[in-house]
RNA sequence: GGGCCCGUAGCUCAGCUGGAUAGAGCAGCAGCCUUCUAAGCUGCUGGUCACAGGUUCGAAUCCUGUCGGGCUCGCCA
């Protein structure tokens, strides 16, 4: 029950009843008339703008227009006041009733609370991590991975039909590398002095029991081979565990994908299945890719510069600055090739909406792919871009960098390890997307108001603690909601407790305004405060004893209070879910 | 030089797609607390929302320009 909606429902009514009545025009638009909480209590509960928003275009004064909107809306049952403020708002003070019917239904509710409607189509597609395929992740791709995973919860907890997906880059030189990094390690397994890895080759130990099971399986066949020979198989072995150990890494961040998608499979084995092939070909009989030449970037000197003829995409059709190249000067693709193709198969897969989750140097990589998009979808498909800005390590405020075992970065496990998944995937969205993101591993393991993850977790337990509490001086109380939700919740009538009812009661509103904008770390701001307001809550109750959640002597109002504290838990639990942080019943 | 992102309290950051007097936490100051789960609570101090214009009934939010920081700039991924 979202009451922001229901009430901008019946004013969209009251509206069109004036209009009827001939007191306002006809065919107003109402997109930008907003039905919203507001931020002063003194306001009352809604504020409406629609007198403001509409005055001009209904050729009337906002006041005036106000007034005819506020007759009509005094007359609605759940209104207790309507009243008109400053240069034209419309400010709505509901009954109480209708707060304790929404926490009466979000008791029912649980952590179905908040969930949207089922929205059918568009399906979306979120697509993040994307880590190539030659190392464990690091910390940077922690973020993406916790960022698109969360969104993508987020998504589906308001309603949409959502599909994550991991696209393995597979096909380009790196892999090759890879392999012959592997290969290495694979003499090396065989009893042969390797040395030093050359520069240009990984030289992370982890590619060491690749190497192994090479030596395993196949013994020294392929070690005198010639590397034409040797390197398909030796790289197909190579991505299977490095892909095997990033699925771990992502296992030990809870984080899902239901669809991995190979660039290579793009390839094909023959011109006719190779989808990258076909996805050009098809751009250029509509004249949308073309043999040209780029002009040199601007401003910079560049000596090295050579005027070419090249195969180019027009984006500049689609919004981009430049036109972009498709091929290489070797023949081959270019991995925005391949991207193209990629995307293509996400539409005719049958989502029109897809979100990226990229790191933040592949920002000059948006407008060409966005072109792509409206080109290949013509204009069907809609593409949006989140950049996942760096992660700073810190502890105690030091940087932190450099790790023995993977050469030059943190790995993602390392830091899992040491703070654990709850700690880093809550961190980790606890930051727009788009700001750099300072992680203190010393700060999240702190039990206190300073780790923002103890200081939820520890409301939620707080929660299960009143709980067991309760069962203990009310041994026959059934606690089941069903039952709580009977309760007289009328008997909540301190500001602080009625403050949290409204947080209860915006919790879905939230959610729908986070989905919307992709945007996930709202949840955990949310969380964090309704946190504290129960945490304040919790404290009051020292110096008034009456506001104690479970009162022994007052059976009614523990009843109604055991309730509320049912919803606070599950708003916490639902929006932590969200994020993919547990919800401890105790902290430990 | 072009493009993208960022600039909000001493510090770290929110700001609900343009609303009313710009909010938290930390730090500082003054009190309180030892509990239904201890790791805290209440209050105070603190801002020219980088700067200058513009749009609007109304701008931290949108547009233009300037300054400062980051990322990026035909074949890498």
């Amino acid at each position: 029950m979202n009451i922001f909606e229901t009430f901008s429902a019946r004013l969209a009514a009251v509206l069109s009843g004036l209009v009827e009545a001939g007191r306002i025009p006809a065919g107003l638009s109402l997109a930008r008339v907003v039905v919203e909480p507001t931020k002063d209590p003194a306001h009352g509960d809604l504020a409406i703008n629609a007198a403001m928003v509409l005055a001009k275009e209904a050729g009337m004064a906002p006041r005036a227009l106000a007034e005819l909107i506020v007759a009509e809306l005094a007359k609605d049952s759940d209104v207790l006041k309507a009243e008109i403020a400053g240069p034209g708002f419309i400010n709505l003070t509901l009954q109480p009733a209708v707060f304790t019917q929404v926490l009466k239904t979000a008791v029912l509710a649980g952590t179905e609370h908040g969930r949207g409607a089922p929205k059918g189509e568009p399906k979306v597609n979120v697509e993040y991590v994307s880590a190539n395929p030659t190392g464990p992740m690091h910390v940077g791709h922690g973020r993406g991975a916790v960022f698109g995973d969360a969104l993508a919860s987020l998504l589906a907890f308001a309603g949409h039909d959502v599909t994550r997906e991991y696209y393995i880059n597979d096909a380009g030189a790196q892999v090759d590398v890879l392999a012959r990094s592997a290969f290495l390690r694979y003499r090396e397994a065989l009893g042969e002095e390797i040395g030093a890895i050359p520069e240009g080759l990984y030289p992370g130990d982890y590619l060491v029991s690749v190497g192994e099971t090479l030596a395993r399986e196949h013994g020294p066949a392929l070690r005198d081979k010639a590397e034409w020979d040797w390197l398909p198989l030796v790289r197909g072995a190579a991505i299977d565990g490095m892909m095997a150990m990033i699925r771990d890494d992502l296992a030990a961040l809870g984080v899902v994908h239901q669809v991995f998608f190979s660039e290579r499979s793009l390839q094909g084995r023959d011109g006719n299945s190779n989808a990258v092939h076909q996805t050009i070909e098809e751009l250029r009989v509509r004249d949308l890719v073309y043999e040209g030449r780029l002009p040199p970037p601007k401003g910079q000197k560049d000596e090295d510069w050579e005027d070419r003829e090249q195969t180019l995409f027009r984006a500049t059709q689609f919004g981009d600055d430049v036109d972009r190249p498709l091929l290489k000067s070797d023949g081959s693709y270019t991995y925005f090739a391949n991207d193209i193709a990629y995307h293509r198969s996400k539409f005719t897969r049958g989502f029109s909406e897809m979100i990226d989750v990229w790191g933040a140097d592949h920002g000059g990589y948006v407008k060409r792919m966005r072109a792509a998009v409206k080109a290949v979808t013509d204009g069907q498909g809609e593409l949006d871009v989140k950049l996942c800005q760096l992660v700073r390590l810190l502890r105690n405020g030091e940087q932190v960098r450099m790790s023995k075992r993977s050469g030059d970065f943190v790995t993602l496990r390392e830091v899992i390890d040491e703070v654990g998944r709850d700690a880093v995937r809550f961190m980790m969205i606890f930051r727009k997307n788009d700001a750099t993101l300072d992680f203190d591993l010393a700060k999240v393991v702190e039990q206190s108001k300073d780790n923002p993850v103890f200081y939820v977790q520890y409301a939620h337990a707080r929660c299960a603690s009143i709980f067991r509490q309760a069962a203990e001086v009310f041994p026959d109380l059934d606690l089941s909601p069903q039952t709580l939700a009977q309760a007289d919740l009328g008997l909540l009538t301190d500001e602080s407790e009625i403050g949290i009812v409204k947080m209860i009661a915006a919790y879905p509103r939230m959610i729908d305004a986070a989905a919307a904008s992709h945007e996930p770390h709202r949840v955990a701001f949310f969380v964090h405060e309704l946190a504290s307001a129960f945490h304040s809550l919790w404290n009051k109750g020292k110096d008034s004893p009456q506001l104690r959640f479970v009162n022994q002597t007052d059976r009614k109002s523990t009843s109604a209070r055991l309730a509320f504290v049912h919803a606070v838990r599950s708003v916490l639990a639902s929006g932590l879910a969200v994020v993919g942080v547990t919800a401890p019943e105790e902290m430990r």
